[in-house]
DNA sequence: GAATCGTATGTAAGCGCTTACAACGTCGGA
DNA sequence: TCCGACGTTGTAAGCGCTTACATACGATTC
């Protein structure tokens, strides 16, 4: 029952108002170069015929989109959720168009979206983290496309980004874990593989053991996707390898989310029998129970400056802009001092 | 420091290869009609170059992008997120990819972001509910970009939709919760305008008080947007303004945990002194404690039929396709009876 | 009144790709 | 030996838009 109606374009509108396209162009793009009657003109005939642009024309003639994409490991949990949200907030308010997709955690896929990305005429990239193929990042380079990387920082790398020393957050958190007398500790991490700031997390807990004297292979340590379903299954294994252990840190708040719940309905009573840390502080951090001691992730002043670093970067094309945030220790109230241990060994 | 060596073109390859243009876009879209010796030069030369299609070259000339647009309300929490992932990954396995933008539950944005994603050349849309400008859906028929209506599902409307019936699902929790001997009634509700989900619950828990032969205006309702603190900030105004209500049923488990949390905050035991119910079936409604009283909705199966749908109408453009789900309760433990209640009235 | 300038508009050349159509072997059958 | 058919490749015409450049026409200036 299509109409089709064909849809209209430029030079539809550009012989409606009696004009040439190069009029109707510029009264979209320049219009303080057009006479005031001839803009009225045209922008009736504009909403007469509901004419819309056609983007990939544009591109094409412009080269420039006003589109920023941004890929996502996931869009499951409210990790990035935040962040993003205050980063499309932002790039809005300098006329950017935000354009999101997931990979899912899986390098190819993210490939796959990049090129997506870049090809459908992203004016610039949001990634996630800097581990990734390094012909990723020539190829971006290839095509002109400015990339920032957030939720990670470290002097390092050469690619710009914004975000926080995941390795120093944790380890300052694993500091205050052993300061209060914990040394049976569990770790439910997320995946390492692909993704830098679980694996900086864990080796921020790593730290802290050795300069506390402890010896970071006790650790013990289950790797498993940031689900909740696994935290709980992960502490689940995690008591079965070893009982003694008085705190369970995780990846992050939705493994720890996970643990807290599984915890509790094992009949452990958090935190005199079992201490659980997270990471992010996500919103449910507040409010499970007891409410997790977590790192703070300053999730929309990330994502606020990420936005304007790359509206900067479009701008004057030279701005280096690595920027980096402070996470600082959350404290609620599943961490504890451990259990006075029994005294049969 | 860029280099700016140009971006290789179609134009590249075919020199480098020695074939003419046409070659060369045959090589990449129709492998199967270009001879082995041939196409082999070629994809050498493709990679050799780094080349990649110009999108919005390829749209023009061709006027289909494998693309597929959606707009969510929101990315905060984790109401659309299973759906949407099982929506990108059904489209992902034929061949599609997912652009997703967020409006912030707001028209205004809701709007750009259509014609952001429609100028951009999605080729379909997939919106949240049937609540907008009819311009809207007048802008799309021109545009000829088919739309798909998600988590809502209703009779009466004309846009093809695949969701469940929001007022009867929460028609029938509230059926359970009078049935349990409640009637004083608290309502968080999200916000109504612009939202014909929030406002179908609640015009399903208005329904169940008067098939049961209680006034829906005794109902006291407050409504604020989808957000755990303001859950939270709810239910403190709920008990101040009627301290008798027995039960607090949510429009959606996010505003639930909020109200969850506070009441346990305040002191009361969930659900011997007040009952709390929510919507969704998210993650967190397994993990708060108690557990969370709610109404299932298929998330992961509305997505993926969502994206069989939409690529059946973008295959054959007939189909009108829409489909009902089912959302049914998921009794858990944040619903009780109500307590008995003092005398002295 | 002619020379100069500025403003408003038009002309037309691409941007990088797809695809209808044409051209060119090459092979088998009559 | 010649012809038609087929498989492979090339030619070139757009797709809808932007923009450098050309043009036209008043308004200023001397």
């Amino acid at each position: 029952m299509q109409m089709d109606r064909p849809i209209p374009t430029l030079d539809d509108v550009a012989k409606a108002a009696k004009v040439s396209t190069a009029t109707v162009s510029r009264c979209i793009n320049l219009p303080d170069r057009v006479a005031k009657a001839t803009l009225d003109r045209v922008n009736r005939s504009i909403i007469a015929l509901g004419y819309t642009p056609n983007f990939g024309a544009r591109v094409m003639a412009a080269k420039r989109t006003m589109t920023v994409g941004a890929i996502i490991p996931t869009m499951e949990n409210a990790v990035f959720a935040k962040g993003l949200q205050a980063f499309q907030e932002e790039l809005h308010s300098h006329g950017y168009t935000l354009l999101v997709s997931s990979s899912a955690y899986d390098p190819d896929l993210e490939i796959e979206q990049i090129r997506a990305l870049v090809s459908r005429g992203a004016d610039a990239l949001l990634l996630i983290g800097y581990d990734r193929d390094p012909s990723i990042y020539e190829y971006l380079k290839q095509q002109n496309v400015p990339v920032l990387i957030a939720w990670a920082f470290s002097r390092d790398q050469d690619q710009p980004s914004i975000g926080f020393d995941n390795r120093r957050s944790m380890y300052r958190l694993a500091r205050h874990v052993i300061d209060l007398g914990h040394s049976q500790i569990g770790v439910i991490s997320g995946i390492v593989k692909g993704n830098d700031r679980a694996a900086e997390r864990l080796e921020g807990i790593r730290d802290a053991l050795r300069d506390s004297g402890l010896d970071p292979r006790d650790l013990q340590i289950i790797e498993t996707p940031y689900d909740i379903r696994n935290g709980q299954d992960a502490l689940d294994r995690l008591m079965q390898v070893n009982p003694r252990i008085t705190v369970v840190m995780c990846g992050n708040d939705v493994l720890a989310a996970g643990a807290l719940n599984r915890a509790r309905t094992r009949g452990l009573t958090v935190p005199d029998d079992l201490s659980i840390t997270g990471f992010d502080d996500i919103d449910i951090a507040e409010i499970v129970t007891p409410s997790l001691t977590t790192v703070h992730v300053p999730h929309r002043e990330m994502g606020r400056k990420a936005a304007m670093t790359l509206v900067n970067i479009l701008k004057n094309s030279d701005s280096t802009g690595s920027l980096e945030l402070q996470a600082n220790l959350k404290i609620r109230n599943s961490l504890g001092v451990p259990p006075v241990q029994d005294l049969h060994d």
